[in-house]
DNA sequence: ACCCCCGTTTCATTGTGTGAACTCCTGTAT
DNA sequence: ATACAGGAGTTCACACAATGAAACGGGGGT
């Protein structure tokens, strides 16, 4: 498929996302500065994304912000998803059972996307956004994509993967076999000082992995000997999520 | 301000926005047919939208649906807009407390959407979808937005709400004195049979209305007695959640 | 085997998106 | 007060990029 994109709807993409960054509000000429482009040209874009409800403009200092339409389109994919809806149940059970956070990753190109999370209720707890993107190198969820992932995918993906220098990596390919074996994954202060998590694969109809499951808190709290003990329970809940997915696609 | 704003970026939000209808997934020609595009310039966009992760292609039947990233954008904008963040503990505590739904509503335009939200643990109960959007001329969030927003700003909107025809409206304009006394609204079977709710405002610094906290649930528990008698609760929630909102701009 | 529908490609046309330069405004330093 | 800097919004002429009509090709159903 060799489709010609849209210049100016794909540097219109560019404007949206560059409030993914840390300030919550910008003006033209900073986004401009961001996605090398002509002040006209994003003012336009802005205008044309604030009419349309995906940004807001600040009349007070002339900036603009997120709009509340990313909302809705985010509810409609959530809806959509299927997985997110049908999981719900099971990420609520699990949550209650051992108060701690729960959530649901898909994959995304080399990063993973929490699309579903319950929080625990302890005061020290686990904290996810939904929506938020964590890396593949790290982390039992991470490691539950790789493991049930096929071996050329896997390889091509290891290659393209953002490590950061010094990150010692080994260590991740050589636990997949038993993370197959088990049908769960752990990991302690592994992409994060002080987490524990365990986390199991959400299957399709194909057997392909499209979610991982995983349930994660404060180290204190989730030793080694206490994730593997929970390991079981991931790995049956995510089973049961895995049987209501009726989606044979890809 | 007149901008001239970009035809091709306006049409892909067309495109993208295409998706909040019922289907989930949609293909070049039905989405040209909804949008008055041709089947060319919609492909276009949808590979340009793919390419950036708005969009998920489906290999399998060559159609397309939401993707991931617009989670993410909402995961911003929730974290971003204050408001979602600050509520949460207050939310929390209202659900828990009547373990009703509990929900916060910020206006768009002549509508309101639903951008935080907790469910009650009842079998039967109030569903609200995040992002979710509803009218703004019934429900008991939409007469705490009348009731206290400027006269001007009132008589302009109602003008312009999109009431069907047939509804009686009139009561919704002579309650609203009551509502700004008794700082709260209710209202039951308004906009949908048997469904009860209260509702109250939040408040920015300089006094503005900035969203509706509401706690909703089935006629049957909610009854128009109970709902009075909650009033001061939500009242005094949304007023605790207005005194954490350090934001003054409009 | 036929047809119809739909996704994708090609191509010529012109309208449209683009950036440089300009104005206007606000806030800050001198 | 005045000068200055930075940023929002405006104008304009040019080039090329977005567009839609038409053609292609494959898949599914009758």
């Amino acid at each position: 498929m060799q489709v010609k994109t849209i210049r100016a709807v794909s540097r219109a993409v560019d404007v949206l996302y560059s409030f993914l960054g840390p300030e919550k509000e910008l003006g033209p000429s900073a986004i401009a500065e961001r996605v090398g482009l002509d002040r006209a040209t994003v003012l336009r874009m802005l205008v044309t994304l604030e009419e349309r409800g995906l940004l807001n403009r600040n009349e007070g200092n002339q900036k603009y912000r997120l709009g509340p339409r990313v909302v809705e389109l985010a509810g409609k994919f959530l809806e959509t998803d299927d997985l997110a809806g049908l999981a719900y149940p099971e990420v609520r059970r699990l949550r209650d059972e051992y108060n701690e956070t729960v959530s649901i990753y898909i994959r995304d190109g080399t990063e993973r996307i929490c699309i579903q999370r319950l929080e625990s209720n302890h005061s020290l707890k686990r904290n996810v956004r939904l929506g938020q993107r964590l890396p593949l190198y790290a982390g039992a969820s991470a490691k539950v994509f790789l493991a049930f992932m096929p071996d050329e995918e896997r390889t091509a993906l290891v290659n393209s993967l953002p490590v950061p220098t010094g990150f010692r990596g080994e260590q991740l390919l050589v636990a997949l076999p038993d993370i197959r074996q088990a049908g769960f994954a752990i990991s302690l202060g592994e992409r994060e000082e002080g987490i524990g998590a365990v986390a199991a694969p959400i299957f399709n109809r194909r057997g392909k992995v499209v979610a991982a499951l995983s349930l994660s808190g404060p180290a204190a709290r989730l030793n080694r000997e206490k994730l593997y003990s929970l390991g079981s329970a991931v790995r049956e809940a995510a089973q049961r999520i895995s049987n209501l997915i009726l989606d044979w696609s890809d």
